[in-house]
DNA sequence: TGTACATCAGTGAACGCGCGTTCACTGATGTAC
DNA sequence: TGTACATCAGTGAACGCGCGTTCACTGATGTAC
């Protein structure tokens, strides 16, 4: 029953994780900080003192929902157990699976992160890739490990896939694809790299 | 020096073309009917005589823009002379070059176009599949038949293709990818589905 | 330990804005007899 | 050929709306001496 000190005490995460529930709810455009700012039983000016603008606040929360994702895949990737070539490919279909579900259980979110609200300047001339590329990084080096990826296609197969599994993910989402394309694309994919079922 | 009829006289392709440029120019979020009438000497009101609301121009909108796409992509093929083999090949590198190209050429067209707004209900279980849809499909087949697609990769491959061409497009469109990603693409995709050089 | 003062993080009123849509209307067109 | 009349395609005023951002301000906090 305490009533509300004048000092919100952490205005600045309480904004980010307001903003990413509601573009999580309603989409981004739908987003407004007056709304987000009354939810939060604070001033619609307050904000700006923690963002330069609206803008920079969905960004934030756009890289947020990036990180959202990358931890949906961690996750999926540690519930699996097999090792060996069966683990390598179970693993490499789990990336593929934990993406295109992220995209169509969180479309907002997924919009949001790819929509080009979340572009790190100089980010592609930088040596540090994206926790998500990463992920596919070593995902893929497992394929090659098990002997099941061919070395002559290793190069260029982040591009690939990534394209390919993104590809096929808003396709779906936006409704140009029935959501069963994802299960033929992972199909096609493995077969396609040369990996043996 | 005609003075404006009263009657426009076809405000209804008016309105569609003016909706398309403008989106072209400054991305469909950013259009507002009312500066659409005024520009066409019209009232605001008058635009509701021919669609039901904004959304509905909108859509009409994006459908065009699917179909530029589509005619963008067969200007491409027409220009391939080559035949055989080599024409296959190039027919089919020409389709991702020119898709590719049109989303980093239009990016508001692009995005109209795949953003959702316009899916056609039920499209999905119609039987007759878009235009670039038969476009892929026909340069698909051009490859099994000059022998350089194998025919056991036929199966699934327009997904496959479509998804990796239109991820590679978006991602590179929204800034998580370089632009010379698209290169290695159709590279990866050619090498993967067994197409020799 | 107490106090002066800089700084931080709020307030709340106001600015300036354009928007989509509705409604009762009227001018123009075309068609049936 | 002329006319009555239905219909079509405009008008323009108004409704109702919330928005992002700025600004001068003040309450709370923390730190140096």
């Amino acid at each position: 029953m305490s009533k509300p000190a004048y000092h919100h005490g952490d205005l600045e995460s309480a904004l980010l994780a307001g903003a990413l529930e509601r573009v999580r709810q309603v989409g981004a455009e739908k987003v407004s900080l007056r709304a987000l700012a009354a939810d939060l039983g604070v001033s619609p000016s307050a904000a700006y003192h923690h963002f330069p603008d609206k803008d920079a606040l969905l960004s934030a929360a756009g890289f947020a929902a990036i990180d959202k994702l990358a931890d949906q895949q961690e996750l999926a990737l540690a519930i699996i157990s097999a090792t060996g070539a069966d683990g390598a490919l179970a693993r490499f279909r789990a990336l593929g699976r934990s993406y295109v579900d992220f995209a169509l259980n969180e479309p907002h979110l997924f919009r949001l992160a790819f929509g080009g609200h979340c572009v790190i300047p100089d980010a592609l001339e930088s040596d540090e890739p994206p926790r998500a590329w990463d992920i596919l990084t070593s995902a893929l080096d497992g394929l090659v490990e098990a002997g099941l990826l061919k070395a002559e296609f290793r190069e260029n197969s982040e591009i690939l896939v990534w394209s390919a599994v993104h590809g096929v993910a808003t396709l779906i989402l936006e409704g140009q694809l029935p959501a069963e394309a994802a299960d033929g694309l992972f199909d096609s994919l493995a077969q396609m790299l040369g990996v043996r079922p």
